[in-house]
DNA sequence: TGAAATTGATTATCATGCTAATTATATTGA
DNA sequence: TCAATATAATTAGCATGATAATCAATTTCA
């Protein structure tokens, strides 16, 4: 996340950078693109904190689902599709597997490895969320209103 | 943050997004931003972590130093300048003032309040920061090779 | 003027990211 | 073949984000 609100200014950005060799009208669109993704992923992440859920929570239901010609994950290969440390995937499929998200079989080939597949529940509440998780990018690229700064 | 690596396709995003009414146009340019501007967000958080360092206390002595016309901010003020939770201000500078970058005096207007100021030595920091800082984002947006996927 | 509301800052506690270390199983190769 | 290495997953513990509750000082206004 970027947190500065107010983005320096391109005769800031040059006092500063200027002197470095690096071009302020990079600069400027770089710090550009950081608030407004952040804004985004506030947003996004407060969606889903309203629903009790997370965004990599989502993301976890979500690549199990879109994945063609499977119905389930390994657990390495769900961390492999994610870019999240290992230890916090596991702990996100426990919660999943604890709220019934989600189910989990061993599997024959690999004593370790896990086999993950949405529950039917977890399909439902995948479908739950897409569309309010479309509605907010959406809103914000193209802004009904006045978007940005709700503080 | 936004975690997913491999974004969907356009043709994903329809099969998702296209029965809610969302422009899969649309989606496919806001989530391409959200994980550029993560990927970045990445680097520049492994570099100041790198240098023993954070973003956020980075972004501290910035709003302090680049502030026009005075040398010291209430820690409120400091809030405003940031996008995240007092308290997390509150650890902040204390982590900063245990450092020795900043100093704190209170005010004579406000027994309350605290202003901020930056020491010689959160000065001379926040200058050997400011190059590695903008060769990073500089090289993310005109990539010198491909760019992308560390992992 | 003094009780009520507001404001600046902090503390307590939780969620969620990380790395390092551990456990159990599989694989490799001398 | 079996010791060494690699891999799947987890546990332990830290850092840093959040909100709710608290404390002290200030401001408001009946």
């Amino acid at each position: 996340m970027f947190f500065l609100k107010e983005l320096p200014t391109r005769q800031m950005i040059d006092g500063y950078a200027g002197q470095y060799g690096a071009n302020a009208e990079t600069i400027a669109t770089a710090l550009d693109m950081m608030r407004r993704a952040s804004l985004l992923v506030r947003r996004i992440d407060a969606y889903f904190a309203a629903q009790g859920f997370s965004q990599l929570r989502f993301l976890v239901l979500i690549v199990i689902d879109r994945e063609p010609k499977r119905t389930s994950l390994r657990a390495s290969e769900i961390a492999d599709r994610l870019d999240v440390s290992r230890p916090v995937i596991t702990r996100t499929l426990q919660n999943l597997l604890k709220d019934g998200l989600i189910a989990e079989r061993g599997t024959d080939a690999d004593k370790r490895a896990k086999r993950i597949s949405l529950t039917p529940s977890g399909s439902d509440r995948l479908g739950a969320l897409l569309p309010g998780y479309f509605r907010i990018i959406d809103s914000f690229i193209k802004p009904p209103q006045a978007p940005e700064n709700q503080n």
